[in-house]
Parts: structure tokens; sequence; C-alpha cells
DNA sequence: GCAAAATAGTCAAGATACTTTATCTTTTGC
DNA sequence: GCAAAAGATAAAGTATCTTGACTATTTTGC
């Protein structure tokens, strides 16, 4: 007997090993869930890039740059995304007292009441997903996500890759 | 003892009972391991939206407009990616002898050797998660999310929210 | 058997969410 | 004083979609 046909692939060998597109396909799912709930609750400007603002903020409010940093995006970029949710009404710039040069970007009245709302919406998905796969199963991928995350961080991405 | 004050907030709270964030950031990880690693194999050119192609082309290829329904977007969108991926060389274009108006698209030679690529791909990243949280914890996450996506896609996004 | 409707795919333009590069101002830390 | 850092502003570029309009076929309804 010899080996398959050279062209032959395997491609349910792929799908099967390949976690990355459940992860991706489920973490949209969220997203787009969370996003019709805003809009059903009058939140109806606020776009999926918001997300990177707000899972970063702060309570007591956070430097651009250190936003910039947190959401691994450029300045300019986090400018640009601060500029609509302020627009929006969600956030406002102070000076920040300890260094004139910084600003601090912190929630407004409406933008505490946003994050109010994310957190029932969050608990409503998670009530929905929950009577899809269970209780358990649930705190399960919670705490398996949280793990993985944060040791995550401290890996190399690409195995030395550098420049040749 | 009166209600905490109106304006305060617990983001807090918001955080640990949003999983959207954790599962966006895991699979945003996933993605740029698994990229980094293709470059090194040289697959130089392939970018993150061409996974869309080829999480879903059948061994013996898939229509355009399949192919758009099952990744979610539309036929256009789809298009320019089989674009991309054929200039690439991973893909073709060949008539669809059932179906004059359609084309199947399929893999090249090199496109099957993207996907065994990929195979090993997904494997060493499998091994490297597993090394951070462990073999048992990955099986889970694996199987919480498939059964989390298969029934997730029978859910209905915004309950009811229509156009009032 | 044939006109109308549906389907497969393409072409073109525009929107979104960034990125990079560059310049400028203000302020800080020595 | 002066380099460096925080931030704003602007221009141009890239990636990844969307919508609308169109052609070429196939299917359908009678």
């Amino acid at each position: 007997m010899k080996k398959k046909e050279s062209g032959s692939i395997d491609i349910e060998t792929f799908r099967a090993t390949n976690i990355g597109q459940p992860l991706m396909e489920v973490a949209k799912d969220f997203q787009r869930r969370a996003l019709a709930k805003f809009y059903e609750r009058g939140h109806d400007e606020l776009q999926p890039s918001h997300q990177a603002v707000l899972a970063y903020l702060h309570a007591s409010g956070t430097r651009l740059t250190e936003l910039a940093e947190l959401a691994g995006m450029s300045k300019q970029a986090m400018g640009q995304l601060v500029d609509e949710i302020e627009r929006l009404g969600y956030v406002e710039r102070v000076p920040d007292p300890s260094d004139g040069r910084a600003k601090i970007v912190r929630f407004t009245v409406s933008g505490k009441k946003l994050i109010r709302d994310g957190t029932k919406i969050a608990s409503e998905i998670q009530e929905q997903y929950t009577a899809l796969i269970g209780v358990k199963r649930f705190e399960q991928l919670r705490e398996i996500l949280d793990e993985l995350r944060s040791k995550a961080k401290m890996l190399p991405i690409g195995d030395e890759v550098g420049e040749k």
C-alpha cells in the first residue's frame, strides 16, 4: 500500500485542528448580539470599534496614550476613536492635573449609563449562552479564556522570525 | 443605607461579566500567531481575511455564492477575496459543468500545500496553548466553543427589534 | 415552448476602521 | 535650556467590507 496521492489533502483534519475559526465565530456572534442590544437601548450610533475604548477605559479616567497601548493601536487611531465617542457624548477629555501635557479621557454621565447598560447586555447574552450550553460550561469557558488570555500575553508570537 | 451615588459605576462588574472581550482577544492572539507562522513558511502575502475562504472551501471545490453564505458576507466581498487568493495562486475558478452561470472555486496544488501547512500551524499553536493551560482545559475549550457555535446559529440576534 | 423571475457572478463606487508618516504645540525632567 | 514625551492635526494609504447596477444563465409558470 502506497501513501495517498500526493495531491490529496485532509481538509477535515485542518478544520478539526484549527481552533481559531470557532474562536473568531463565537467572538463575532457575541459582538453582533451586543451591538443589536445597545441599539435597542438607544445607543444607536455605537460602532464595533468603540468597544476598544470602553473595554479599557478606567472608571477614574485614562490617558489617551495608555488607552492606545492597552488596545494595541496607534495614538492617532485611538485619538480618532475618542473623537467619535466624545461626539456621541459618552466620554470627555479633561486636563491631567499631574501632567500639563496630558489629558484624561473619562466617562460622562451618559457614558456611565452606557457601561451600566453594557453590564445588563453582557448578562443577557450570558443568559442566552447558558441556556444553550449550561451554566457550568459557560463558567468553564470564561475561566479558560481568562487564563489563556493572561498567559498568552507573555508568549512570543513569531518564534524568532526577525529579519533574515 | 441609601443606594450608591447614582453617578457611580461598577466598571469591574462590567468587565467581569463581559465575556466578549476575552473571546475577541484570544481569537486575535490566535490569528496573529497563525499569520506569523504562515509568513515563516513563505506564505508571506496571506491576510487575515483570507481565512474566511480557506476555512470554508471544500476539498472538491465550492461555489462562490455558497462560500459567501458560509462566511456570512456578500457575494461581492467574497468575489474580491477569491480574486486575491487566486492572484496568490492558492485557488482557481473553473466552470461548474452542472450550471453555466456558476464557477467552482477550488484549491490549486499550491493551495493544498497551504492547507497542509495550516494544519501543522494549528497544531503548533495548540501545543503552545496546551503548554499554558493544559491539554484537558484546551480540549474543553474546543468542545465548548464548537457546541456554542453550532447552537448559537439558531438563536435570533436582536430580540425582535425590527422597524418600529 | 417561451416570457418572466430567480440565481451566479462581476464591475464599480463608497464606507469603515484602521495604519503610517509627518508636523506642530505644550510641558516635563533633568 | 533642551531633549523627550503627550497629544493634536492632517494627509495619504491599506484592508475589508457594503450597496447598487449590470450581464449571463437557469428555472418557473403557464
